[in-house]
DNA sequence: CCTATGACCATAG
DNA sequence: CCTATGGCCATAG
């Protein structure tokens, strides 16, 4: 059976596959803020959950990853040069380093 | 168990 | 436009 304690809550773990489970969902050409996809994984007010939880995906993930910006319209990690080529591979127009949320952020209601 | 940390956010100056 | 501050939440050490 499962040993408590030696391994990660179910909820931990849940929550880290919410917060996939939404990110996977992002619609091509559109981007998503961190506090957005902390509300959507049911953990209203995580928004630094999900940066912790991005800057440990393993190597050669699927998923999209790249459309999560910060609530200014800003790529948040060091190098933001190549998330900024993947994203405006799909449509997604950069100016002066920021991104309208008012075009291009995923609409979910 | 307790403290520090972080791919955040909103507000104020 | 910028930096500074306080709040937020779970995880890492």
């Amino acid at each position: 059976m499962d040993t408590p304690g030696t391994q990660p809550t179910d909820a931990s773990v849940n929550l880290r596959q919410r917060i996939w489970q939404v990110i996977a969902e992002i619609p091509r050409g559109t981007v998503a803020t961190y506090g957005q996809i902390a509300e959507l994984a049911g953990l209203p007010g995580g928004a630094r959950q999900v940066g912790l939880t991005l800057s440990q995906l393993p190597a050669g993930t699927k998923l999209p990853w790249h459309r999560v910006i910060n609530a200014a319209g800003r790529i948040s990690i060091a190098d933001p040069s190549r998330q900024q080529a993947l994203l405006e591979s799909e449509g997604v127009v950069f100016q002066d380093d920021r991104v309208s949320l008012k075009r291009f952020r995923w609409r979910t209601g």
